[in-house]
DNA sequence: GTAATACATGTAACCGGTTACACATTGGGG
DNA sequence: CCCCAATGTGTAACCGGTTACATGTATTAC
């Protein structure tokens, strides 16, 4: 290995000479630069970071907490937040926490132990005592703690406009479906959705989901038309859950739209090419994660950041579940 | 941050006694290490990595490089090295290099600085220097280089089956859709499919795709019918590409699998929810992960590793975009 | 002409661990 | 009873950078 010795030796300088033309800090007289730059290229030399991390106490990572990358939604956030990241030099240490606290903690144990210089989570326990007490700026995503710095979509809203969308657009016999309970932005979409049919007077029924999980996804299709076989708009809690139940929509042969609308959360990029295709309710996944990594680099680089809280808005995507406006 | 001294002075021990107990190393006096232990537990202490890692010129780190995991099918490989990294200790430093060597350079360069212990990559170019001349382990996944440490399915095989499928159930205006010009397994699967339609005497068309973005995969579909509105047998290059050659079909009030049937490669976890489900070759993808940290695990453990090439075999998985064998 | 300042560079301490080595002390074998 | 091996612990060097501080020279100000 390589190391700022060797370079000093080569150039015939010291080694705090090497640093300072490496940092561009201090004095350095342009021929010296001059030699030393031209010894690092010769001998292809980079620093060290691990050796300058544990002078600096901080690295150039960061950690970055999801609950299942093998959910479509959360690899956008991620490229997001990459692609930001990426553009400040910032590179990402990676764990999913599958919702779990145990894991969480662990993860979050090792990215103090690799000082990195920041985090970004996405975590159903934003209260717990780990993140209040962490040295380092955090960035909750897609969840949120009181006034803590988070990124997050309108769940609520997005929940309303699919009320809504799906009433204005005929439904009259809707099922809502409940996303998991311990999942903060789930329970905000579906409160938004009652909200809105309570205000409409619409009776409404409500399936219940206790994961996004792709594999369990089918049985709540399944159970919806076991229990209301009739109901002729559906507001599920994700674009899986929706697709799984066009899917059986499909299966027992009902028309979708015609005889069945479908409404579904987050326009994973997937849904555009369903058959039909998804109406649904997007969240802007890869600008929430550039919004996110661009909230942590601020909170690194300056202390005081005025807006930490960033809402970004639904929008509802009109594609081939929901039927034209009446 | 507490440090190894604090812990020291708190249990009246020399640091060198305290990393003893911590690494199960040397000699220590049994009550010693009780007093030790219990002043750890007390201040609630842990190791800071990236000291160890300067000393011992290694970190638990390890990098992953992968083309992009907003392509369902990468999320599953980094799963499935995840699940098992997890397991032994090791994290992850991850970064997506969009098939461009450049950026791929540039996390490998970061990887190193970084001290990571062994490194996980699926890209196109494993034949380059920087990999050969890497001084830690590197395992090769879902591509290969001549007998460099892999991981991978058998594409090959995986597009014979697709064609032998599909030709036995009775497609004879076939069309194979071509993946990326640059991606290895991709062109494994166009060669093992359009060998078996040569042997068997069968003509076919080829739509070349450049890319396996979602957003460009409906103008593959769309460019398909286009040219060869009587094809009634589609081998796509993924599952992405079927998904909208399905959307597509669906469209122009194909039926399928009647009229139409479409055999996809990968067998993403939305394929079994697709109106109608995919008929698609699977992957392992999640135990393709598994074994690539179990091989990568072992390269770092031990020097000696027998089976440095590990083939996973792919499958057909029957669903509804295929017709029943006649 | 001299003091103050800017420029240039090197020496060594430091970051927080690990470990080679030195220095006990203890115990068993002969 | 003596010697050597096993046990137990501390001191200090080391990993590869960064930077405070010291030192020295060249300018500039007055």
């Amino acid at each position: 290995m390589m190391t700022i010795k060797d370079v000093a030796k080569k150039a015939g300088v010291s080694v705090a000479t090497v640093s300072r033309v490496i940092n561009e800090s201090g004095y350095v007289n342009i021929d010296t630069r001059k030699k030393v730059e031209a010894a690092i290229k010769e001998m292809n030399y980079t620093p060290n970071e691990v050796a300058r991390s544990l002078y600096k106490r901080k690295s150039k990572l960061i950690g970055l907490l999801l609950p299942d990358i093998t959910n479509p939604f959360f690899p956008q956030l991620a490229r997001g937040i990459e692609d930001r990241m990426q553009e400040h030099g910032y590179r990402i240490i990676f764990g999913n926490s599958d919702e779990n606290e145990e894991k969480e903690l662990d993860y979050i144990q090792t990215f103090i132990q690799n000082n990195v210089i920041g985090m970004i989570s996405s975590t159903n326990f934003p209260e717990k005592d780990i993140y209040s007490n962490l040295k380092i700026p955090v960035v909750f995503l897609d969840r949120t703690s009181n006034d803590s710095p988070s990124v997050y979509a309108d769940g609520r809203k997005g929940g309303r406009i699919a009320a809504q969308e799906i009433i204005a657009r005929g439904s009259s016999k809707i099922t809502v479906m409940q996303g998991p309970a311990h999942i903060k932005p789930a329970q905000d979409r579906f409160q938004g959705a009652i909200e809105v049919l309570d205000e409409m007077g619409i009776t409404y029924h409500v399936i219940q989901t206790s994961s996004f999980s792709h594999t369990e996804a089918e049985q709540w299709a399944v159970e919806l038309f076991d229990k209301y076989i009739d109901t002729d708009g559906v507001i599920a809690s994700n674009d899986i859950v929706a697709t799984a139940v066009i899917h059986e929509a499909h299966r027992l042969g009902k028309r979708v739209p015609q005889d069945l609308q479908i409404i579904g959360f987050d326009d994973i990029p997937l849904s555009s090419l369903l058959s039909p295709s998804l109406s649904t309710i997007r969240q802007p996944a890869h600008d929430m994660g550039r919004e996110a990594a661009g909230l942590l680099i601020k909170l690194i680089e300056q202390d005081k950041v005025e807006d930490k809280i960033i809402q970004l808005p639904v929008s509802f995507v009109e594609r081939e579940t929901t039927r034209s406006i009446e």
